[in-house]
RNA sequence: GGGCGCUUAGCUCAGUUGGCUAGAGCACCUCGUUUACACCGAGGGGGUCGGGGGUUCAAGUCCCUCAGCGCCCACCA
């Protein structure tokens, strides 16, 4: 037959033709076009060295499903891809594999070879995750791929900074940060976490000493987990209500180790009466609260580390290039020796880890650059309250709001070698120019550049007493930076905050600052034009998809950025979507064993297969889980992972296994505790949840494959609408009503129930009742040329809804379609488009022809009166399936029923006679129920099915009286609703007369159950 | 400590502004190799909606409270 469909969907040689087809015919190329709407999203930047997880599968899933849909609808779809260059991730990987294999650390190399290195590694690795994105489907336009150290993203970094240098937003101050001393650079909070360590909790005493430095015989105890920072301490803080201090505030003391001299001060936020003594040192270089209080009390701030976490030569003595933990050790050795040791006892305390480098971070007082954050925060605070950008779900709005509020500066100075260099040089101050300029206020150099090029500023310097000139350079002025050079200025050797240059993603992308030409591309690296179009066309975005954790960190900053560069937010929409974890609630990671890799997902199951389940989970909730379990390396089956298997660590040497459920042989499997033994069978770690999206590819892999086996003979022809038969007009009907439920429900971005919706009509209406329905027509010469049209007619819809969640099938079955039923459409058929992919979206404007119908297809009517089909068909099954009555015995269906019912009944007497093998042998009012038969109860029909024969007939008496039982609990309460008088006065009235017809319709059916009880007990 | 969520069938989840006898998928039980599909079809069993209180004619849905879980932010001498 030529018509014929392999058996079965093999996704991957599928999978791998339609990627080149679409790339070779640019269906996913966009372009600026004044004649239609554009819909812009922009990829939350993958790190590039990072491989997919299923973070990224979710999140470009739901990104391509946006694209493809709006695509379909009309748009200029642009799903703009990229990388981020990721700082310190990316810098330590290279560091660390640099240090493994050839012994070397960067400072042997120095910075060129550096960021050498890790460019030839980048390129490597953008590689292959733009390959993995690809391999999920993803219909990017691959040629405006941007990598945020490109050359378009530097001149958009660079022209920001100036902008902001030169509005007065940039300034340099003494921070508190969080000091990695392994690398050797400032982390950020959330690149920090915190682990309870077994540690120690001293109690020394410093003793009081009067104006001479005299002691006075007192003392002052307190406690201490880091006994090391007393040399920088500059105070000892009580609390001011803490009577056993009162007379020592304003008191000195001095430090043992060092002989000098702090005050005792009081301050009721640092200070707690019930911790330990109530007294505690402050060391306001060394700790966050410390530092805090140090600013509220005017106290000096004393650095005592080197950038290593040694103790450095200034504030050391003795101890002076000792690590800060053989310094902590000497230090209490010291202070025992004076007799300043109080006691010491074993405590678990929290400790900060750098997440990079895995060693305890070092609160530390450095010199960094911060942007000013009020008006930019309140801006993006002002788009979100106006609606320019609105958040889905809506609840997300809060963390958004809550944080800008807060309006905390901005620190994006990284102490790193790979990023965006500060463009900023600096070199001493010379008398006259600090008498010229005011401190801190912009001047110009003409001498070197004019204003909108270059713009200087009198600053401290990093000594006290010190002062610098400070100039910032915009971009595209090499000559100005060389003659600065030349003139002793020396850059800045910082980084900034990668965050600083995926703020702009949403704009630089586009080409901004540049308008005068449109942004070069992977194969045009010149740009073209004479203003940049794309830029106008593409922005603002439409939506930006991303998960919770960084709508502070990446949403904010973008929004402010996109305000600030633009005068317009970046994006209308932020969809928020749900972050998966495993089937006991926890993030899935590496380190834990439990994650998933997509990539073997997608061998598994197929790429559409993940799709359709991930987006069946992508609703308004936060999370969602997804049960994991190991995949038997000998025979497949899959064992559950709980806890356990987590937490299995090697026992007596032997690398741990589990047995196979299936096959009963063991397996070894991933974990972070240990690595599979060489050559052992290892299992791989899968979802079996991923089966509810390749069943049901399955499922329409063979819908359409009956289909194609039916439509020998096709010819293209207008159909009359009078030609339409019952279950035609129905499915037509369910298929339109199915079409606007999932359009609004992709509108609000509710995924899962978009998804639903799709799979209930594919499924349960349109395989399990349509195709049934028309099989004998499909038998009949005279029947088959409409049943054709209207099948490949619904074929064809389907798979245009269905593309967006998995388009591989749908691209696949289509072009089949093309070739068995290349012209199609039920009143004006037409020849289809070469790919779904570029097909209209149905029942849309795109979709001229079924726009013009699609009203008059819904017809709610008729789809109440498909259900009593239903309804009765199911009913025979049952009594069918109650009995064991071989599906082969044909039966008899008596219906008692008013006459307009029984006409419809009669109308589709065969559909009787096809489904449930049954014949109508009559119905009306006046049809009595023939004796030794089972009963069926609908809402406005009996039916009576003569058992003779086929049944013990007390069983059905047994089963009669269970129903009659349920039937007259449910009437019970509905009597008991009428009864209530205040139920008839306050509730609606379209209600009360429901409820009233439900009563009546109650009341019918359970004198009918009980006549039959009755007349079957006689 | 502050904020945001979650708790509904054995498992994973739906359940719009309160309003039919609370649904789905998987799992389970029975039957079925009818020429689309066993990754299937037909039928079935299974839930006092975390506990307690309140508002209401009516609560899975709104309010209070308790318990457990998760995430974010802040803090932790």
């Amino acid at each position: 037959m030529t018509n014929e469909l392999a058996k079965a969907y093999e996704p991957s040689e599928v999978q791998e033709r339609c990627i080149r087809q679409w790339s070779d015919a640019g269906y996913c190329d966009a372009d600026p076009d004044a004649s239609r709407e554009s819909h812009t999203i922009m990829i939350p930047l993958p790190n590039v060295t990072g491989a997919l997880h299923m973070g990224h599968c979710l999140n470009g899933t739901v990104q391509d499903l946006l694209t493809r849909f709006r695509r379909m609808e009309g748009k200029v779809a642009l799903w703009m891809p990229g990388t981020d260059h990721a700082g310190i991730a990316t810098q330590a990987i290279v560091e660390r594999r640099m240090l493994e294999e050839e012994g070397l650390t960067r400072h042997d190399i120095g910075r060129d070879a550096l960021v050498d290195r890790i460019w030839k590694w980048k390129d490597q690795y953008e590689a292959r995750i733009l390959n993995q994105l690809k391999q999920i489907g993803s219909s990017c336009d691959w040629r405006r791929t941007r990598f945020t150290l490109d050359d378009v993203c530097s001149q958009a970094v660079r022209r920001t900074f100036f902008k902001m240098f030169s509005d007065g937003l940039i300034f340099r101050g003494k921070r508190l940060v969080n000091w990695d001393p392994h690398l050797q650079t400032a982390v950020a909070d959330d690149e920090v976490y915190t682990d309870d360590i077994d540690g120690q909790f001293w109690t020394f005493n410093y003793p009081v000493v009067d104006d001479n430095g005299q002691p006075t015989g007192q003392k002052i105890s307190f406690s201490t987990t880091r006994p090391e920072t007393m040399l920088g301490d500059t105070a000892v803080c009580v609390h001011p209500s803490d009577e056993r201090y009162t007379e020592l505030v304003g008191k000195s003391v001095l430090i043992p180790v060092n002989g000098r001299a702090i005050p005792i001060i009081a301050d009721a936020l640092l200070a707690d009466k019930e911790k330990g003594t109530g007294a505690v040192k402050v060391t306001p270089a060394h700790d966050p609260n410390d530092y805090a209080c140090g600013l509220r009390n005017h106290l000096p701030m004393i650095n005592i580390m080197n950038p290593d976490a040694t103790i450095n030569e200034e504030e050391g003595g003795e101890f002076a290039g000792q690590d800060r933990f053989e310094a902590r050790k000497a230090i209490i050795a010291k202070m025992e020796e004076l007799g300043h040791f109080e006691g010491v006892e074993d405590r678990q305390i929290p400790m900060k880890f750098s997440d990079r480098s895995k060693t305890p971070v070092e609160p530390y007082l450095s010199d960094q650059w911060f942007v000013k954050m009020d008006t930019l925060a309140q801006s993006a605070i002002d788009a979100v309250e106006d609606k320019r950008v609105k958040i889905f779900p809506q609840r997300y709005t809060k963390t958004y709001m809550d944080w800008l509020g807060e309006k905390r500066d901005w620190c994006i100075s990284r102490q790193l070698w790979w990023g965006h260099r500060i463009p900023i040089w600096s070199r001493p101050a010379t008398s006259a120019e600090v008498a010229a300029h005011e401190e801190g206020v912009l001047f110009e150099l003409p001498e070197f550049g004019n204003s909108s090029e270059i713009a200087g500023v009198i600053a401290d310097g990093v000594q006290p007493g010190e002062k610098i000139v400070l100039t910032c350079v915009a971009d595209g002025h090499e000559d100005i930076q060389q003659k600065l050079e030349a003139a002793g200025f020396e850059q800045d050797p910082d980084v900034l905050d990668t965050w600083f240059s995926s703020a702009l993603w949403p704009h630089a992308t586009l080409g901004w600052p540049n308008t005068d030409q449109n942004p070069p591309m992977v194969d045009a690296p010149e740009g073209s034009g004479t203003t940049n179009e794309v830029l106008n066309f593409f922005y603002p975005g439409s939506v930006l998809v991303t998960s919770r954790d960084i709508i502070t960190l990446w949403v904010a900053r973008m929004v402010l950025a996109g305000l600030y560069n633009m005068g317009d937010v970046p994006f209308k929409h932020v969809y928020i979507h749900p972050k998966i974890l495993d089937g006991l609630g926890q993030t899935m990671s590496k380190s834990r064993g439990n994650g998933v890799d997509p990539l073997e997902l997608i061998d598994k199951y197929g790429t559409d297969a993940v799709r359709f389940t991930i987006a069946s989970l992508c609703g308004e909730t936060q999370d969602v889980r997804l049960p994991v379990g190991y995949e038997c390396p000998h025979c497949e089956a899959i064992t559950p992972q709980t806890k356990k298997h987590q937490d299995m660590k090697p026992m007596g040497g032997e690398t741990p296994s589990i047995k196979c459920g299936g096959c009963k042989e063991n397996f070894q499997f991933p974990s972070p505790w240990f690595t599979p033994d060489e050559g052992a069978a290892v299992a791989r770690i899968v979802s079996e949840r991923f089966e509810y999206g390749r069943n049901f590819c399955n499922k329409l892999w063979n819908a359409t494959r009956f289909a194609f086996m039916n439509l020998e003979g096709y010819s293209p022809a207008a159909i009359n609408a009078d030609d339409l038969q019952m279950e035609d007009r129905w499915v037509l009907s369910r298929l339109a009503t199915t079409a606007k439920n999932v359009t609004t429900m992709l509108n609000r971005y509710q995924f899962d129930q978009a998804t639903r919706a799709v799979r209930d009509f594919t499924w349960n209406e349109f395989c399990d009742w349509y195709l049934e329905m028309v099989k004998p027509r499909l038998k009949d010469d005279a029947t088959r040329p409409v049943a054709q049209s209207v099948l490949t007619f619904v074929i064809d819809s389907l798979l245009k809804m269905l593309h967006p969640f998995a388009p591989f099938i749908t691209e696949e079955l289509w072009q089949k379609l093309n070739e068995v039923a290349p012209v199609r459409g039920l009143y004006k058929p037409s020849a289809a488009v070469e790919s779904v992919m570029i097909a209209p979206w149905p029942y849309t404007e795109a979709a001229t022809e079924t726009a013009e119908v699609a009203d008059t297809l819904i017809d709610t009517e008729l789809e109440q009166r498909f259900e009593r089909l239903q309804e009765t068909i199911v009913a025979v099954r049952n009594v069918r399936g109650l009995y064991k009555i071989s599906p082969k015995q044909p039966l008899k269906l008596f219906m008692k029923c008013s006459e307009e019912v029984a006409v419809q009944m009669r109308d589709v007497t065969d559909q009787f006679e096809n489904l449930s093998k049954t014949m109508l042998e009559a119905a009306g009012l006046d049809v009595e129920r023939p004796g030794a038969s089972a009963t069926i109860t609908l809402a406005d029909a009996n039916g009576f099915i003569p058992l003779e024969g086929l049944i013990d007939l007390e069983a059905e008496v047994v089963r009669l009286k269970k129903d009659e039982q349920q039937t007259q609990k449910h009437l019970t309460n509905t009597e008991k609703k009428l009864s209530n008088e205040k139920f008839i006065s306050n509730a609606p009235e379209k209600l009360v007369a429901d409820v009233r017809e439900t009563l009546e319709r109650l009341t019918k059916q359970l004198e009918s159950i009980q006549k039959s009880i009755v007349e079957l007990s006689e």
